[in-house]
DNA sequence: TGTCCACGTCT
DNA sequence: AAGACGTGGAC
C-alpha cells in the first residue's frame, strides 16, 4: 500500500473516532491530555475484561485512591477487597506493586516511554503501548485483541491466531505508522474493533475502511480472524463448607499458597480434583467436630483452564468448636473481604437455603 | 446448555 | 515458552 493510501486511511479512521466515539470515564475530553494514572488504571482493568463491567470499578478505585500514591499507601488487603469480583487477581497483585514503584522510585509520574513502562509489573507490551501513546501522546502502537481481529480482516489474513500475532502486529504497525495522532489513533483503532468490527455480525456498512477492506471484498468478514481449535476445558471436582452459627454468622480463611485466588478470602474447602470418585473420598474439613450435610444444589465454576463442580457441605457449629483457621464474619460484613466470584456464588446459595 | 469472546502478562 | 490466571455476557 501507498503512503498516500495509508495516510486517507488514518485520515478516516480519526475522522470517524471524532464523531464516533464513547464517552468513558477514564477518557479525556476532545483535544485534552489525560491522567496518566487514569489511563494506567484503566488500561491494567481492561485487560481481560469489558469497558461495562470494568466502569464501577474504575470509579470505586479513583474515589478511594485518587493518586497513584494514595494507591501506594493503601493496603494490599484493601486493593484485592476493591479488586473483587473482576478476576485475573495477580493483576491487582501487580497494580499495587506497580503503584508503590511510581511513588517511591519515579516521584509519582509515570515514564513516558514504552521501554520504561515494559519494566513495570503488569505492564506487556500492549499495555506500554496504549499508556504511552494515550497518555503521552507518543506514537506506539498498541495491538490489542480488537486490532488483531481489524487487521486481521482488513488484509484478510488466513493464518489463524495465535500463530498469525506477529505479522498482525507488523501490518497493524504498517497501518498507524506516522499517523500524527498516535493517543487518538490507538484509541480509535481499538473501539472500532469494538464497536464496528466486531467479533460477530461486524456493522461493515458503519466502517470508515470498508472500501478497502479485504475480508469485506471477499465475504469472509465474519470468518477472521482464524483461530486454532482450542482443547475442551478439564473439570475438577472438590468440596466447600458452610460453617454457620446460630447467630448467622459463618466460616471464612484467607487462602494460602501461591496462584489461584493468592490472598483472597474463601470458605474452607478441599482441594480441587481431576477424579471425582478421588474428590468424593476427600474429608471434611473439621469432620471429627461437626457433623455435615451436603446441600442438594452444587456450584460450578469456569477458570480459564478448567471448570469447576462444587459440592457444598453445611454444619452448625458445636459448643466448644475451634476453628483452625478463619473467622466468623455475618453476610454484611462480607463484602469488606476479598472474596472471588466463584466464592460469593456459594455464600449466595448458602444464605438462600437456610442452612440453621 | 455450551461455546466463544474479552486476546494480555507472567513464569 | 506453553500454561496459569477469572468472570460475565452474547448467542
Amino acid at each position: 500500500m501507498s503512503r498516500q493510501s495509508i495516510s486517507k486511511l488514518q485520515e478516516r479512521l480519526l475522522d470517524w473516532y471524532g464523531k464516533h466515539r464513547r464517552v468513558m470515564p477514564w477518557r479525556a475530553a476532545k483535544g485534552k491530555m489525560p491522567n496518566p494514572y487514569h489511563v494506567w488504571l484503566s488500561e491494567i482493568m481492561l485487560q481481560q475484561t469489558t469497558v461495562v463491567t470494568v466502569g464501577p470499578y474504575f470509579m470505586k478505585f479513583i474515589e478511594k485512591w485518587p493518586t497513584v500514591e494514595a494507591l501506594a499507601k493503601a493496603k494490599l488487603d484493601d486493593v484485592l477487597t476493591a479488586w473483587a469480583g473482576l478476576g485475573y487477581y495477580a493483576r491487582a497483585r501487580n497494580l499495587h506493586k506497580c503503584a508503590v514503584i511510581i511513588a517511591k522510585e519515579h516521584g509519582g509520574k509515570f515514564p513516558a516511554s514504552v521501554e520504561a513502562l515494559m519494566e513495570l509489573p503488569g505492564i506487556g507490551p500492549y499495555t506500554a503501548a496504549a499508556i504511552s501513546s494515550i497518555a503521552f501522546n507518543r506514537s506506539a502502537v498498541a495491538v490489542d485483541g480488537n486490532v488483531e481481529r481489524v487487521v486481521s480482516r482488513f488484509f484478510a489474513i488466513q493464518e489463524p491466531l495465535p500463530a498469525s500475532k506477529e505479522t498482525l502486529r507488523m501490518h497493524a504497525a504498517k497501518l498507524a505508522a506516522g499517523n500524527g495522532y498516535p493517543g487518538d489513533f490507538t484509541q480509535a483503532f481499538m473501539e472500532l474493533g469494538a464497536t464496528v468490527c466486531t467479533p460477530r455480525k461486524p456493522k461493515c456498512g458503519m466502517c470508515p475502511w470498508q472500501r478497502a477492506c479485504q475480508a469485506l471484498k471477499q465475504g469472509i468478514a465474519e470468518q477472521l480472524p482464524r483461530k486454532t481449535i482450542k482443547a475442551k476445558n478439564p473439570v475438577r471436582y472438590g468440596k466447600v463448607f458452610w460453617i454457620q452459627k446460630k447467630s448467622k454468622e459463618f466460616l471464612i480463611e484467607k487462602r494460602t499458597g501461591k496462584g489461584l485466588y493468592e490472598g483472597l478470602y474463601q470458605l474452607p474447602t478441599t482441594e480441587w480434583m481431576q477424579d471425582n470418585e478421588m474428590a468424593k473420598k476427600l474429608p471434611h474439613s473439621y469432620n471429627r467436630q461437626l457433623h455435615f450435610k451436603q446441600l442438594s444444589a452444587n456450584v460450578r465454576h469456569s477458570f480459564t483452564h478448567f471448570d469447576l463442580v462444587l459440592e457444598i457441605w453445611t454444619a452448625q457449629p458445636s459448643k466448644g468448636f475451634k476453628a483452625n483457621k478463619g473467622k466468623f464474619v455475618s453476610a454484611e460484613e462480607i463484602d469488606t473481604y476479598a472474596l472471588p466470584t466463584l466464592m460469593h456464588k456459594v455464600v449466595k446459595l448458602c444464605l438462600r437455603a437456610k442452612t440453621t
